[in-house]
DNA sequence: GGGCAAAAAAGTGTCAACACTATTGTGGGG
DNA sequence: CCCCACAATAGTGTTGACACTTTTTTGCCC
């Protein structure tokens, strides 16, 4: 009964969007508005309307009268999304490394080596900040409110790819450094190459599966 | 009375995107969902889904018990976006440049030497034939289903930046060129540049506007 | 016994009415 | 005359019922 000035389509949207996290829905699975409805203890219109904005979101697909299905991501979706991330992500670090007050990268690169004792690798989050730091509220929201649901939805199946995570570690360590040095350029390319590194590992993954899944499931047209 | 196996949801969404691009709902505007209920012949539900699927668009803004408003797209904005397309266009370019076969190159090389002929300018169809030759869908549906719905928001009313169409007309030229000699680096690096030029103009209007007009109404959050 | 057609079931799309919230207009007090 | 509280209004949020489409099941014919 707390505060629940948020509308009933938002709070479905999160908590559907947690079932998904959570593994609770299978990645092509079925999403029916009835069950979710009777879950969540709501009637069936704003389960529609969330289901509509996760469908908006890339999240799930759907086309007319058939069912509602989980986007499946497969490896060769996130080969894609990771070359979108490639190019974004870049920009996202020139802008950032420009934009950012130099207390802000302090405190950051203070975290970073925080985290680095501690052995708890932030990982996402260097991205994330750098994302909220570079000033473009459309870079931003393409990379936290959308990019970002989709890599934890996957990775919270697959498990990211292994024998990464040092490098990926050293990696965002040399971009701090760039973009403490203000060098913009240099930011941008070590980014670029940071994830075309982790696109190559997936390319392989993608490589050695073979032909063996064939899921296109990618882009939905609903005009 | 055609065919409308497509549901009505789908209708109402190309309906008011159709009333936005044509200037019937002014740039702030609020969106009524009655009226446009009335207009389209329909009940409010579907309207209510097409407006919130608008809103995952980016299209309209919307807060709880708030009326929604079209997105009012300043310059600010614009610059914003073209920053974003900088980065993700300059990504589609370099993948189109491996991935196009050489047929759909020289037909889009045939197609575009026609247009120059008939001082028609393809003008937005390059980057769209580009878009959709990268053979990543998820950049497709970015430049193709999301940002350009801006672009023509935004040109529908402000009118492109002028004295840039012969300026655009020769980097295309170049890029083509550049595609056509399976040079992916200077491909992008010229898409990249194409762009920025355009970034340019538009930051100088906006600093020419000075500080008259504020309008963040950027990043919307719907969870 | 296998395959096709019709009917039943399940699920999505649409609608109209009701409940809630924010805005606007109005009246009284300072 | 200005400002604040209160009622009236407009508009959004939610609901349950009904219509349409798809899928599955069942029964019939070959």
């Amino acid at each position: 009964m707390e505060r629940q000035s948020k509308t009933l389509v938002d709070t479905v949207f999160q908590g559907i969007f947690d079932l998904l996290i959570a593994g609770e829905i299978p990645l092509g699975g079925v999403v029916n508005e009835a069950l979710l409805a009777e879950r969540f203890k709501v009637s069936r219109g704003p389960v529609r309307e969330a289901v509509k904005a996760l469908q908006g979101r890339g999240l799930i697909t759907k086309e007319p009268y058939l069912k509602a299905r989980v986007v499946d991501l497969s490896v060769a979706d996130m080969v894609q999304i990771f070359q979108l991330r490639e190019s974004v992500e870049g920009m996202a670090v020139r802008l950032a490394t420009r934009a950012m007050p130099d207390e802000a990268l302090d405190q950051l690169l203070a975290e970073f080596a925080d985290a680095d004792r501690k052995q708890k690798r932030p990982a996402l989050d260097v991205h994330v900040r750098i994302a909220e730091g570079c000033g473009n509220g459309r870079i931003q929201s393409l990379l936290c409110d959308e990019l970002y649901y989709l890599l934890r939805l996957y990775r919270a199946r697959s498990g990211d790819t292994p024998g990464r995570r040092d490098d990926a570690f050293a990696e965002h360590w040399q971009i701090l450094r760039a973009m403490k040095a203000r060098d913009a350029d240099l930011a941008e390319s070590l980014m670029r190459s940071h994830i075309a590194r982790a696109t190559e590992s997936l390319q392989e993954l993608l490589d050695s599966e073979g032909g063996a899944e064939a899921s296109p499931a990618s882009g939905q047209k609903s005009a």
